[in-house]
DNA sequence: GCTTTTTTGTCACCTGGGTGACACATAAAA
DNA sequence: TTTTATGTGTCACCCAGGTGACAAAAAAGC
């Protein structure tokens, strides 16, 4: 059997958590955590489930990881002991954009965002968790989109590119979703990181295959058709 | 000459901005709001500079991008209207992790991060940058290497890897730092978004070059080494 | 309108890295 | 110790996407 590890004051200062946080309010947070022991390779939580906890590494290495548009898991981080990790949990109603699972045996410890967020920092909750989401809200999108980037092909990038651009600056349209700025093909190059003749080729063959057109230079497109043609999950497979 | 635009709680509304703020809120934090024009093209701020400014995207569209190791230009984002960036001056002592230029004529408002923070939330902003800090931190670090690893080479986003990995894992030892836990090649394929026989074959090479080397199962890496070896900064240039 | 500059479209060619396959080494299990 | 499983090292081969080059088309200046 392993030996449960002792969660005090010390132990948290050691693993340099919570630096900034003065001894007392220590002590209150770990009144409400609770430690747990999980074993190697167990999943902790998938991502797209509701968050609802908070964890503080305290042995062991966790895994962030999540699953590609072709199915492939992609690892998105290791957790070092003493990291804070599950943080969408601090944003309302922000479902996990990780799956989380033991690298090696670990111990953790949970904690209610609401606990978290009252004890350290003395401000309610859910002004909190607002003010969160509208400032950093957008970061961990871009994190999101770069995370599944990697092991994307050019294709696939593109039509994410394309499908956030729709979101933030597209018009309904009847012809689909109108965007209201003017790029040029070595704007997108630049967004996905690929040479402006490949997104030439491709942007050619997308207008070619109707998910998206031109009204001369503004570009029009069809959100479903285009996660669709990227193969994107528009079913819940 | 353009017309400035009026910037009141309607018109932040309309942007949804502040979403989850009061009229009163919105109204204190604007009268300390200064609206700034930007002609497309001009640099608001820079990457590596201290963050003093929070800004709020009022009309137009901007831009938010970073040099890559070869020197390359990545365009990390767009930002729309209503959108809130140059949010690296939310955490203490952070400098400017992205360049933003104005990607059209804009109009920005800019504000101090400090207003910002006790007008919406009444709480101490070293409370809460710290707080920041010590949750978002480190979720901005992955962003900022997943930016990097856009544009570069295999080669480079294995010593990027590596390089947080004994930011993360590391303990100094005679012959370098020393990482902590037992990794496979495979698993820093997935790390990096390779296949494994890749991986062995730049191991392999870097071992060679003695950037690198292992203690059974264990790596030792020598860090400033290791940023030489995948050509990233070591001088300053 | 006419020029100049910026984008787009399409080549042919090259290369980094993916794939499958298999031998060898190391570690875990029996 | 022997067996079995899991990593490592190295092939040969293929392909997505990078590069350079250049003509056609659109925009922007004038």
């Amino acid at each position: 059997m392993v030996r449960t590890p002792i969660l005090n004051v010390a132990t948290v200062r050691r693993l340099k958590a919570f630096a900034w946080a003065t001894d007392r309010q220590v002590e209150r947070l770990l009144s409400h955590t609770r430690l747990q022991y999980v074993e190697k390779r167990t999943v902790l939580f998938n991502e797209g489930v509701p968050s609802d906890s908070l964890y503080l590494l305290v042995s062991g290495v966790a895994k962030l990881s999540l699953r590609s548009p072709d199915d492939e898991r992609v690892l998105v981080s290791l957790v070092a002991p003493g990291e804070l990790f599950g943080i969408t949990s601090l944003m309302p109603g922000m479902h996990r954009a990780f799956r989380s699972e033991a690298f090696s045996d670990c111990w953790v410890g949970a904690v209610r965002p609401e606990v978290f967020v009252t004890t350290l920092l003395d401000c309610p909750f859910a002004e909190f968790s607002a003010m969160m989401e509208g400032t950093v809200g957008r970061w961990f999108a871009l994190l999101y989109r770069y995370t599944r980037f990697q092991s994307s092909s050019l294709r696939q990038k593109l039509a994410l590119a394309l499908l956030e651009l729709a979101q933030k600056f597209g018009v309904r349209d009847a012809r689909g979703t109108l965007l209201i700025l003017k790029l040029t093909h070595e704007d997108l190059a630049d967004l996905v990181g690929a040479s402006r003749q490949k997104v030439t080729e491709h942007m050619k063959e997308l207008e070619r295959q109707q998910v998206l057109l031109r009204d001369r230079r503004r570009l029009i497109v069809h959100p479903d058709r285009l996660r669709e043609a990227a193969g994107l999950q528009v079913e819940g497979k």
